[in-house]
DNA sequence: TAGACCTTGGGTAATTTCACCTAGGTGTTA
DNA sequence: TAACACCTAGGTGAAATTACCCAAGGTCTA
């Protein structure tokens, strides 16, 4: 359900990466921090994902904006946040231009920077979602008549132990049958799977 | 979230009474019984207060139907389903105009009562949610701007530890607000909460 | 100023969910 | 027949929710 995020930090100044890293920490997220961008796609090659990325502009070797530019034509779709001590309007309008998701200007609040990461990401899901909505109805089709009773009474509100009684079936069958359609539907809980349900009632 | 059943069972065959009961409970539904309408209604003056009323036709003293015909002109809400050993298509008929949620022949099968008593009070608690339904603006502005914060983040599907670091408090002050949030809306779980701040957002 | 309300946060205990696992019985299909 | 999917249901352990209790401090208002 809690769903950890996970952010890389890129800046060649070490001290930046620390406090941030540690600032982030604080606050339930892991960072994984990189001098470079070299070294942060050398990680990405060795399959490490990322929620959100938030990298310095000015950095020996490739740049921020350049970074930017490498991922979006590689189909990251994870959200980069641009930060930097020497940006211009130019700067920041080419940034977005090419799809940064945010620009922030040094020095910042750490919660400004956290605000902005959190929306990215917020931002990245709602587009995935937006994806994964035109597979509901083959979602929903995919379960079993019996996961779809389950799922309409957990969807109604009621317990494992009330679903149980009502199907005549253990209260641990319902949790798996639940854990299933949890699983098919892609929902990370009740709430979201209550908001999908919503939805394809509502299409279809 | 239970929110334990509580029926009604009417019947002067006092065998009738004690097989539908245990049943019942076997149900996770409470009854009461009564041999007559008269004892029925003596209960209800004593502020007595059933989900379901399931009653039979034929009895010595007031009928089924006539009771049916109490309840409904004292504004009575809880549906009422009628058992017969004797019926007719007419009668069924006249039972149904007068507002009884069901009208079931004996011999019947236990589980076809209780769907029938489920089916009946889940109509009537929609009903209920209609009528609720037009003071949702004013159950979700009633709320203050932290409870309002507090509920779209639950609705979003975070945990009260993810809402607590994302607002900066502690996670017991966020069950708090949530606690507060679910009596104002009137909502039994976070699926219905879900449900109806959908609703409101989609009115709204 | 006293009362009402809001926000904050602590405690305790019961209940529920979640994420794993194993495993038998059934029915379908390659 | 063997593989596969599904339903059933048990276990364990961690995490979360729920329902209560309590209290301190702030703000606003009659």
């Amino acid at each position: 359900m809690a769903k950890s995020i996970h952010i890389a930090l890129i800046d060649d100044d070490e001290a930046v990466l620390d406090s941030l890293g540690l600032y982030m920490h604080t606050q339930q997220i892991a960072t994984a921090g990189f001098s470079t961008a070299q070294e942060f796609l050398t990680a990405l090659q060795q399959h490490k994902q990322f929620d959100c990325i938030v990298s310095d502009v000015r950095m020996p070797g490739m740049s921020g904006l350049e970074l930017v530019r490498e991922l979006k034509s590689r189909n990251i779709g994870a959200p980069i946040v641009l930060i930097t001590g020497h940006g211009d309007v130019d700067m920041a309008v080419a940034a977005i231009k090419v799809g940064a998701a945010d620009f922030i200007e040094k020095p910042f609040d750490e919660s400004r920077l956290l605000a902005s990461v959190r929306d990215a990401i917020e931002e990245s899901q709602q587009r995935e979602n937006f994806g994964e909505q035109k597979d509901l109805p083959a979602k929903f089709e995919s379960l079993t008549a019996r996961q779809r009773q389950v799922m309409e009474l957990a969807v109604a509100g009621l317990s494992n132990k009330e679903i149980g009684s009502r199907l005549d079936i253990s209260p641990k069958t319902v949790e798996n049958h639940r854990a299933w359609v949890m699983e098919r539907i892609g929902a990370r809980n009740i709430a979201e799977l209550v908001r999908l349900a919503m939805k394809y009632d509502r299409q279809s």
